[in-house]
DNA sequence: GACCAGGCACATC
DNA sequence: GATGTGCATGGT
């Protein structure tokens, strides 16, 4: 059964990448926009995202020590079209308080710590939660995570592979034991993640588009 | 005009 | 420990 899911997975992968191509997730010029992007898209589509980080670029504030010294109703502000603007101001100043202090705003020295490491420091910046600290950690900090999202679980329980309310940290565990831990393949495999979800997953309960669609029957692999 | 979108923290039971 | 709720804009 192990070695079930272990081929599964990877076939699943590979369905993907003959769909899509590459993907080059995630969007972003550097690391540090990159982090901004993914606590902002926190409940939020990310259409409205690209708005904020363009007012963060066209104001010229997208450095950890503009936005942790930015006026708080600015920032609101420009943060506004991505919606929970309040909320996403502090998250991001607590973020962005946490990366200077500690590591003066440079993903490369923040990087030379493990991933385990970082996963524990990030999980404690209040904001910052599982799926967003993976985010960073994959994309950002270039560490072999994988990304569970609201995609990723909705593929999984609509191809019968996991029910939808099983807890980020199993579903993550998931992923890794049964995928060869590759840093490149991760990042690809959350992009064609994000790639399917939207193009075919957002409301019909059987997408028959799905590239993943004749393989999966009832959680079994159909030979 | 309802409904949803790539979460998270906090309150309550 | 499970479940519910506030946070808020913009597209469909």
């Amino acid at each position: 059964m192990s070695s079930t899911l272990r081929q599964m997975f990877s076939e699943i992968y590979d369905r993907l990448q003959t769909h899509f191509g590459p993907t080059h997730w995630w969007p972003g010029d550097t690391p540090f926009e990159i982090a901004v992007g993914a606590i902002l898209v926190q409940n939020t589509a990310w259409v409205n995202v690209e708005k904020a980080i363009r007012n963060l670029k066209a104001a010229d504030m997208l450095y950890p020590t503009s936005i942790l010294h930015a006026d708080e109703a600015a920032l609101q502000k420009l943060l506004r079209p991505s919606g929970f603007f309040r909320v996403k101001s502090v998250r991001l100043r607590n973020f962005c308080r946490y990366f200077v202090e500690r590591y003066d705003g440079d993903f490369e020295r923040m990087a030379e710590r493990s991933l385990e490491e970082l996963r524990a420091e990030l999980l404690q910046v209040p904001g910052i939660g599982p799926e967003t600290a993976d985010d960073i950690l994959l994309y950002a900090c270039n560490k072999p995570v994988f990304v569970v999202d609201a995609y990723t679980r909705r593929m999984l329980s609509r191809h019968g592979l996991a029910k939808s309310a099983m807890p980020y940290e199993e579903l993550r565990a998931l992923f890794e034991r049964n995928l060869d831990s590759d840093l490149h393949m991760f990042k690809e495999y959350h992009g064609l993640i994000v790639s399917a979800g939207k193009d075919f997953c957002r409301r019909a309960p059987k997408c028959e588009l799905c590239p993943l669609g004749p393989m999966l029957k009832n959680g079994r692999p159909k030979q």
